[in-house]
DNA sequence: GCGACAG
DNA sequence: ATCTTGTCGC
């Protein structure tokens, strides 16, 4: 039987492996043109036992849905602030795992660097899959930062001390801003405009919605 | 000891 | 994440 201990010891060797691959992470710009961009997502079932995970690619810059995948597995891990990837990064990876061609880029629904441990979700995918990836997460775990100007577009430096670890982004005019953070492969710099380039007029980028919608309602919406 | 805490 | 009514604004 599952005792306190062993739950203490999971989380440890979590938090380990988290310190692992953030050697690994490579925070410079390493894709080459953008063709086909990912959005990645998870919904849950059966009362959070089966975790339900989606991966719609989007043609770029047209951001037409051409390709999708839907996996279902059964949770293994609780969900732990700051251990996220732990929870859903397994069925999210079997999902990428079962598209016919690899998307240039990955807009994962949570952070990339600006994790304690400069390892959020982003980051865990990118690195063990070896993808360009980037966090997009509508809440802040991590950081500080001064709310950007009302306008689309507009921006703030997130900060962890006096590092710079993200963006506050508004996506969209008076709504409430989401956070930005690189995961694999993606610089600081480009992470933001990459977000931008794929969000037409809603707070969240389309990869994100389509990935969200597959997730929750288990199927691509008929338009 | 008291808050904060992605999804 | 998930549930769910009520409300605001275009």
């Amino acid at each position: 039987m599952l005792t306190i201990d062993d739950h203490d010891e999971r989380i440890a060797a979590a938090i380990a492996e988290q310190q692992a691959l953030r050697q690994r992470v490579v925070s410079r710009d390493v894709f080459g043109e953008l063709r086909l961009v990912a959005g990645v997502d998870a919904g849950f079932e059966q009362d959070g036992a089966v975790i339900r995970a989606a991966v719609v690619v989007l043609r770029f810059p047209e951001l037409a849905p051409v390709d999708y995948a839907l996996v279902r597995q059964p949770v293994t891990f609780p969900y732990v602030p700051g251990l996220l990837a732990f929870r859903e990064a397994p069925a999210i990876m079997a999902a990428l795992d079962r598209l016919r061609e690899t998307p240039d880029l990955v807009i994962c629904d949570g952070h990339g660097i600006a994790h304690p441990r400069r390892c959020g979700i982003a980051c865990h995918i990118g690195v063990l899959l070896d993808l360009p990836t980037i966090g997009c997460a509508k809440q802040r775990l991590v950081g500080r930062f001064t709310p950007p100007a009302p306008e689309r577009g507009a921006r703030s430096p997130l900060f962890d001390g006096h590092e710079q670890i993200g963006w506050v982004l508004r996506t969209r005019a008076d709504a409430q801003p989401v956070f930005v953070s690189p995961g694999h492969r993606v610089s600081l710099d480009r992470a933001p405009e990459l977000v931008m380039a794929c969000t037409t007029r809603f707070r969240l980028p389309e990869t994100t919605r389509f990935a969200h919608r597959l997730a929750s309602h288990g199927q691509l919406p008929l338009v």
